[in-house]
DNA sequence: GGTAGACCTGTACCCGGGTACCGGTTGCAG
DNA sequence: CTGCAACCGGTACCCGGGTACAGGTCTACC
């Protein structure tokens, strides 16, 4: 039942180089697939889903050993509760929700930057006109305001 | 009138490692200081300053590159108006309103997956009631919502 | 059964942003 | 003047996420 998709066509068909493809089942993100007598891959339908499983949870913030984590945790879960998706996506949450609020902060001072009108960063930094908080900015601190 | 720092204080007060303080000169970020007879490196306070600026102008989403760019551009503006800071800034406005808007999507999408109470990706991705959608994901589409 | 094109494994390289190690000076205090 | 920390340059390595290339094999179609 298995449609025999070879490695071209599943690769294709999720939107991945064949390269990328090998490289994940390297890193044990997708399960070998069984061979022909010539050693050639045959996949599953299956096996377009689980690329396109691992590219969603990448373009939700995770990193391919968390993904594969995600995974394993998922194929050895049965009955008994792995800490799973659930509290990870939690987690996820959590971390995603940090980044925008550091990438507003970042909006509001390129916005200051642009309406002040600054011109030339090594003068900015000198003036305290500026409206770009060099110090604050390279502590990486959040919740940093204009200073001025 | 240069305080003259060496490079451990420099790096110590910018916050920054020494192998990191040489590798901005090598990428011509910070320009060379002076030496002294034996070829220590001699530094200002100004080296700290720009080191901070470097430091916020990354955290403000610039690579080493364009940091290197901006600067040199600012370098080199004196008078004839060069595509300078507020053209960059402007930009650089843009493509962190793009990375906000595609957070708020994964952040959307990762708080339905957690509010659904899915558990298992790869469960997930075949049953029609799972919120994550895995192809529109896949894709790195943006303004995808939930598909039910 | 020949041949084009897809596929195989293995290894090496790319990017960005650093960091680490090494053996050899310098600077400064005691 | 000695001893030790700090510094020097150069090179090599780290991470994450791939991508490329070489040289050999398989499959499918004519």
């Amino acid at each position: 039942m298995s449609t025999d998709l070879r490695s071209g066509q599943v690769a294709e068909a999720a939107g991945v180089n064949i390269q990328t493809l090998r490289y994940y089942e390297r890193r044990g993100l997708l399960a070998e697939p069984e061979r022909s007598n010539g050693g050639h891959h045959l996949y599953g339908e299956d096996a377009v889903t689980a690329l396109r499983v691992i590219k969603a949870a990448q373009r939700l913030g995770f990193t391919l050993e968390e993904v594969a984590e995600l995974l394993e945790a998922g194929r050895l879960r049965h009955g008994r509760p792995v800490a799973g998706l659930q509290d990870r996506a939690a987690a996820k949450l959590a971390e995603v929700d940090a980044k925008i609020a550091d990438l507003t902060t970042i909006r509001t001072v390129l916005a200051a930057a642009a309406e002040a009108g600054c011109d030339d960063l090594t003068v900015c930094a000198s003036r305290t006109c500026c409206p770009i908080p060099f110090t604050d900015l390279a502590e990486g601190n959040r919740h940093a305001g204009p200073c001025c």
